[in-house]
DNA sequence: TTGAAAGCGCTAACAT
DNA sequence: ATGTTAGCGCTTTCAA
């Protein structure tokens, strides 16, 4: 097995609380310090966090909890508050629940076990029973991009209904009357948020918005085609479409791709999250990006705060701002145009 | 704080051992199971897994070590390895390198003072040395995806030559000659490997292959557009090309797109990797799919089995095939049409 | 099957 | 600044 600072302290016959002082940075003689080192070099020590984390009940882990991992937005949130939490010395454990609620509270109870000292959690709905077993042991919880009812912990969000509005309002001056929504769950914060930003920017507008101009799909790529084909089936009039969320954005351009629908000229678009993808796209796609790494960025600073010792400082809630990057899928309506925005002549859609 | 055993045992009157016993599922009477559930009902007990790693020097921690987490094939191989190892109790510590080896060294050293069972690893470069390091720990490794002279671990790869090879044949088969390939770099493993597979398929095809119709890219986004704009500027002959993994794949389409060349008919592409992406493009692109839930499968089934017992038996390699997945994007090149395969007219390129 | 006791590798008093 | 000692929560002999 590996060398103990027992052996470290053998070695250079020192005792081990000097060993463990140089360990943790503390002073410890200059002379002793060169001997310590040349001994751990010899021997190929390594510190065993497994033991200091017995000792000192502080694990240095963070439990990761989120619903998808095959999903971009997530998966750069991660990416870059993993890069932040392991240079601060923290690993981080990840736990992909699948969207699945079942999985998600055996994660919960799994990083529990291992004494993970914070979790940063995307959840799946909108019930907070399940974290409250965090916080019950005084682990700090920072939930990501939803905002959860009677829960009592730190959220980093993006302003949703700001990214509707924006939306509405690049469609509107494009002039667009007849516009479409695909959002997610309801259940889902953001996708709720968003279709509120989206009611409130068309009443607004003074335009009428029907149940069937708004479809919620399961933020999914299969969800965001069925979603696209329902909205066109039962709204042929719409002439322009806000998908809220990436794996959407996807389905939804499937299903434009394969009924032979031309972008901008016959259906106007705004997609949401992955700007490679959209640039990928001909004709490029217009797209509301979210701050991903600011968010990671946010998130990790409010867990790493409450656990250097400003537990009681009251919970507090960041709101970040989107952007709108502008494509070519959004088309002029010849019928309504007073601006010069765009010169191309449409087909009624 | 927690309950321990100790708490079950005293609210018990039973021993130590007993509660460990029922901890780990060995035999308790039945009224002593009962009495046990009971107590740690009541006192919220949960596992200590730190005590646990420390007495076993077992820690159930695989890490997980990536080259980059925004990368499609990655996060999928991930994705699924992290929910297998989870359903068998081990924890998943993710680290993401972003390609830097110094950063890949440090991790390395991080999940050794983790006491990390095993490692599953995408390396970097080439060089084994770093991974040694837990070798020489009895520390079961995993390399996926990549092939490592002079290391002796396991490997789980996928039929890299023939991947090549099936692009290029069906390229030929649509009457192409003038074919490029846009691959990694080539210390890394699979870019190596479809660039000879891609040669040796030309070569049988009796095809020349220029240098400058091989272009190594750097597996991201930007060195894909990059390449892509180098092989048209250099081999303007070409008619059809091969971009070896996804984001190249995305950065190409860029490419393409802002200089306003036509797929299929100016140019024929075969992507990589990512099957909904491909199927969101207008043509959709033909590509070449790589099983990531299998390789994670296979690498998991190889550490796991390390880890429990079969330790010396020798490493194996496991090689899988790819698929080849037909778009929209591949055309007829009209002057060596010889088959039937499509009936579309195509300008010279 | 169960109980008592030792000890995994470390940190943190406390004493020097 | 350094040495001594106890103990974190668990598993695992060894006896009974």
């Amino acid at each position: 097995m590996g060398a103990t600072i027992k052996d470290i302290a053998r070695e250079t016959g020192l005792g081990l609380a000097t060993i463990s002082s140089y360990l943790n940075g503390r002073n410890v003689r200059e002379k002793n310090r060169i001997k310590i080192e040349a001994a751990i070099e010899k021997l190929h020590f390594e510190v065993n966090e497994t033991a200091r984390g017995l000792k000192t009940n502080r694990t240095r882990t963070i439990g990761i909890l989120i619903p998808e991992l095959n999903n971009v937005f997530c998966a750069e949130i991660i990416s870059e508050a993993e890069d932040i939490l392991r240079q601060k010395g923290y690993a981080t454990i990840l736990c992909d629940c699948r969207t699945d609620p079942a999985r998600e509270r055996e994660a919960i109870a799994f990083l529990l076990r291992r004494r993970a000292d914070g979790l940063m959690v995307m959840p799946t709905g909108e019930n907070g029973e399940i974290l409250k077993a965090f916080l019950r042991r005084k682990r700090p919880v920072v939930v990501l991009d939803r905002k959860i009812r009677g829960l009592d912990a730190d959220c980093v969000l993006v302003d949703n209904e700001d990214a509707a509005k924006k939306a509405v309002d690049r469609f509107r001056a494009a002039g667009h009357t007849k516009i479409g929504l695909i959002t997610g769950p309801q259940d889902i914060y953001t996708a709720a948020a968003r279709r509120r930003g989206f009611q409130a920017a068309m009443a607004d507008a003074g335009l009428e918005v029907s149940d069937s101009m708004v479809v919620c799909g399961d933020y999914t790529i299969q969800g965001g085609a069925r979603a696209m084909h329902k909205l066109r089936e039962e709204e042929p009039e719409i002439t322009a479409v806000l998908v809220a969320n990436y794996e959407m954005t996807v389905g939804a351009m499937i299903e434009i791709n394969e009924s032979g629908l031309r972008i901008p000229q016959e259906m106007s678009v705004i997609g949401f999250d992955n700007l490679e993808f959209a640039k990928a796209i001909a004709p490029r796609l217009s797209i509301i990006t979210q701050p991903t790494r600011e968010i990671a960025r946010e998130a990790v600073d409010l867990l790493l705060k409450r656990l250097s010792g400003d537990a009681g400082r009251p919970t507090q809630t960041v709101v970040l701002p989107t952007d709108y990057v502008e494509g070519k899928s959004v088309g002029v309506r010849a019928e309504e145009v007073r601006t010069g925005l765009s010169n191309r002549k449409l087909r009624r859609g």
